[in-house]
DNA sequence: CTGAAAGCGCTTACAG
DNA sequence: CTGAAAGCGCTTACAG
């Protein structure tokens, strides 16, 4: 079925001119009422403003970036990586919180996905003054180019990039040593004293910082850190690192896995085991998500607060644009979640 | 920490009159170039084009789209309700497969939640030419403000409408009814003959759509169709409906379940009870996601291929916006996959 | 406090 | 085939 239909929009919007000409003033006027510009007449605000309502006047968005030399747009870029992107509830999370808040601004944003094959289109886009600024959120450590990027556009990242610390990067992010500690110290809490861990890939940030989370909780506990194998954030490879633990032959009556999607690819391999969670081996994870909430048992875990997260760096993305000033550094705090299976 | 940083992006952009003066023709010219229109001479051609390289000069969007009155961008309207949205992978599948698709051509998506509060305030913006065009994606029936938004502005659904059909939307869906069909019918060729359903939200189309699939395929085979619960499509309810079947009595060796994330509760209680599955009861659900594939067992389910639905909306749309044609309705395909809990 | 004028970076009739 | 001019809808020095 095929059918001839309108083109373009808002046909007959109500002009600036057309407010200036209601109330009876220039159109210097009606802008200056209209951008709260200082010292205007109480009349002709009340004129102008009348007339803006009468008239359901908008300001042209386009028109206005024009002049201002602003688009009122940030990108948040995503790393291509499809099917990593559909199985991970984090960029769910992150996106939602970042529209929602954006929603609440008068800055649009706009999805940017990362062209693997064309990277630099990307970069292009983001340097020619399409955006007032990007939200950038590569797990890996592809971040050089943002770094370069960040000298010239305002960026705010949601991972700390790797390497060196670099003052001059605004990044927003969560204490990923803390949310490991958290976990493991719930565990010995609970009189665990042989704590496992799966740790996430180790070339990422977080997936180190968690380990380090871990090791330094069981080391204030004066307890074994020999126990870690590596997964890469799938439920799948959690299963995998579960075997690999399993195949040791050392018994473990505590288990800290760095995602909650990794956390239950474990629970499978422990439930086929013949083990009972907690009974037998207590189990906390990082992250929740329809993963920590729908594992039977319920997972024990860090909430890392991820929507937030995103509306926070749009925040922080909105600080440095208008004002072009801003903390460097915010973290997002976590909490421990307690449910069944610890 | 603070720190003063830079404002404002792209600093020194080459412009048009750059390219012009440097390729020795007028601005018109140049922008004809820029443009493709016909007729200009292939030395101009080739000098213009000199220009541009060496200069790297990319045209403004903004002062574009001011003259000529298109944004180059749309907008995904997304529900707010918030928890729901993040529990389900529906909306960062079809959000991911059209930026994805957004970011091959030149037009920029953008995202706007629906304010709950003050839901004026989504049509106002999308009314005042902020935007080509919409994607919609509403679940439930409150689509009688896009009905009318539709005849103002490109509009593309992601659900079909609730109430009589209007052959002047455009919609992109799936076949719901064909999917529930599927899962069933494969669940009697695995040699089941009492088989239950757990529906989606009967408020929803696609929730009654499956259901009547569902029916229409037992009726095929001379099946009784009586054994019906509903959810609401998150796992809990799809527990819930699974207990209150077997609060029933009925013995059944097969279960429908109207999503992924119902069936994932749903196992839960059939494992508690002794049951096995596929051996006692064979399970087949709707919606390929994390929950249909780390379920233990792994679910049976159709692929509604959500993504390439993002995509499809997308291309429909930029179909309606720029030739102002369209084909009114596209179907995606289906496809069973199965596995073992069947 | 307010208005006339210039200009943001493009595109597009209109002449030639 | 190409250029001079007008204009898209705003904002903002500059005068007054």
């Amino acid at each position: 079925v095929t059918t001839e239909m309108h083109r373009g929009a808002a046909a007959f919007a109500p002009t600036l001119s057309g407010v200036a000409a209601r109330a009876g003033v220039s159109r210097s006027t009606a802008s200056r009422v209209i951008n709260g510009a200082p010292h205007v007449t109480p009349g002709v605000v009340r004129r102008v403003n009348e007339a803006i309502a009468d008239l359901g006047y908008v300001p042209n968005r386009t028109a206005r970036s024009l002049v201002r030399g602003r688009t009122q747009t940030i990108a948040m870029v995503i790393p291509e990586r499809t099917a990593e992107f559909f199985a991970d509830p984090y960029f769910a999370e992150v996106i939602q919180g970042a529209a929602m808040y954006a929603s609440s601004t008068d800055y649009s944003l706009s999805l940017l996905i990362e062209s693997e094959a064309d990277p630099e289109k990307t970069f292009q886009f983001l340097r020619r003054g399409n955006v007032d600024g990007a939200l950038v959120l590569s797990h890996h450590s592809t971040s050089s180019a943002y770094r370069d990027l960040a000298r010239t556009l305002p960026v705010v990242f949601g991972v700390r990039p790797p390497g060196e610390w670099d003052d001059d990067l605004v990044v927003v992010d969560v204490d990923n040593v803390v949310a490991g500690a958290l976990a493991t110290r719930h565990l010995i809490e609970r009189g665990r004293t042989r704590i496992a861990t799966i740790a996430g890939p180790l070339t990422t940030v977080a997936g180190r910082d968690r380990l380090d989370g871990w090791r330094g909780a069981l080391a204030e506990a004066g307890l074994d850190d020999d126990l870690v194998e590596e997964g890469d954030y799938t439920p799948s490879s959690g299963a995998e690192a579960a075997r690999r633990h399993r195949g040791r032959g050392v018994a473990v009556d505590g288990l800290v896995v760095g995602s909650a999607q990794m956390a239950s690819g474990a629970l499978d391999v422990l439930r086929d085991a013949g083990l009972a969670v907690p009974t037998d081996v207590a189990v906390a994870t990082i992250d929740d998500n329809a993963f920590s909430m729908n594992a039977s048992p319920t997972l024990t875990t860090v909430d890392l607060h991820t929507s937030e997260k995103g509306a926070a760096m749009v925040a922080a993305l909105l600080g440095l644009v208008a004002e072009g000033v801003v903390r460097t550094r915010t973290r997002i705090p976590v909490d421990l979640i307690v449910r069944a299976s610890s």
